[in-house]
DNA sequence: CCCAATGGTGTATATCGGACACTCAGAGCT
DNA sequence: AGCTCTGAGTGTCCGATATACACCATTGGG
């Protein structure tokens, strides 16, 4: 099957930077292409656009259909089409932030993908195409947005310590962050609900588990609430 | 001349949101459309982007085509590509920024535009496409972007007062100032030069028009400063 | 000469952000 | 049982920043 059009034009792909956090380390998920180009190097999970298919709807099915993933979140964060980055030809790629947590998902590579992994985020191998300066530009992303609006419990499990939450946040801006300053912002926000649960198996005094409160925080935004850490 | 390929896929355009500055209200550069669909009606000026065209370089094109226009600055908002947006089919549309001093450009309708046009910014007609939803977006990047960066030396004449600069700002923001604190921090972000100048043909008292201190903000922003209004 | 319109200027107060250190709880080990 | 280790939990002070607020000066025009 073959399609015809009256003037060359560049092909559309999407890009997702997955990004998910354990052991204390934000991470972005890869896969090994099986395919050329650049069959054999890791690169953001993606590919062409279907006719008649809505941008975030072909990040999805990409994401699905190479590493098995369906995330709740999936954001644009914007297009790259510089010429010469892909060596078949002029692509023009809009890439997107999606996050996971990650113990809600098994990854399974398929298709296209040879393999697909976790790696750390801020220290991730060689990747194909411009994808290292896509990652980059999701990671400047990330940093605006863990202070502005509440993305740490998108990546975090249901419940979760004041500290793992502030691990992560540290982990996003690549800095270190005071803990009882930051405790007080975060109570100041009021979005976090005490669960009387606590931690187990630690050796030493068990944290206290919170919850985010998802309603809270939707019907303070209508308000004009504008979250901050 | 015709150009087949093995899957159908989306086209690609860019679209130019250009923003001015005159009679104290920001405006929107719109161009009425000589060719369908939705010939007659208003549209931010934009088009199909060429093989192995950048993406930048595709909207500079269109915008000196349709307009004769020649910004200075250009930055990327994100891409559009709701499917439906286009009735001639699925295109995918990365939209852009564009800020221009208002007296160095004349503009001249040519090519698809049969007329381009200032509006005001925030009241333009009804537009083509999805055009009102970029408009919408791109006004939400100018209020970010006015607090955060010297975007309004972009849309002022080199030699501006105090006061010019303050009404940008409020109507870009869409709420009105201090005068006082306004200045304050104007004064303390030391990014203005006096020019010794004032202004001619008031009738009232002259204000004294600066200049912005470009080299300045250069050196400082290696620095790490952050621009804050 | 008076009026209208805007230019230009400082202080006092509330709020926010950042620095900073100790005690307590619980698990594991001897 | 007692010791040790690790991280949980908690409040104050100070400096910086943001906001509210009012009057006189200058100029052109009527």
């Amino acid at each position: 099957m073959s399609y015809s059009y009256e003037y060359p034009r560049p092909s559309v792909t999407v890009d997702a930077v997955v990004f998910g956090y354990d052991a204390g380390e934000l991470r972005v998920l890869l896969i090994e292409r099986g395919e050329e180009p650049f069959r054999g190097a890791w690169a953001l999970p993606g590919g062409f656009v279907g006719l008649d298919e809505d941008l975030d709807a072909a990040a999805r099915r990409e994401l699905r259909e190479e590493t098995g993933i369906e995330p709740v979140l999936l954001e644009q964060l914007r297009a790259f089409g510089t010429r010469g980055r892909d060596p078949r030809g002029h692509t023009v790629t809009v890439a997107f932030v999606a996050l996971v947590k990650l113990g809600d998902h098994s990854v399974q590579a398929a298709t296209d993908a040879a393999d697909a992994r976790w790696f750390p985020a801020n220290d991730p191998p060689a990747l194909a195409f411009d994808h290292a300066a896509i990652l980059q530009c999701a990671r400047a992303h990330m940093i605006e947005a863990v202070r502005t609006r509440p993305v740490g419990f998108d990546l975090l499990p249901a419940q979760f310590s004041q500290t793992d939450l502030q691990k992560l946040v540290e982990s996003v801006l690549g800095e270190e962050l005071d803990k009882r300053n930051f405790r007080k912002k975060l109570h100041a926000l009021g979005l976090l609900l005490p669960t009387g649960e606590y931690e187990t198996g630690v050796p030493r005094r068990a944290a206290q588990l919170y919850r985010f409160d998802a309603a809270r925080y939707a019907s303070l935004l209508k308000e004009g609430f504008q979250f901050r850490l």
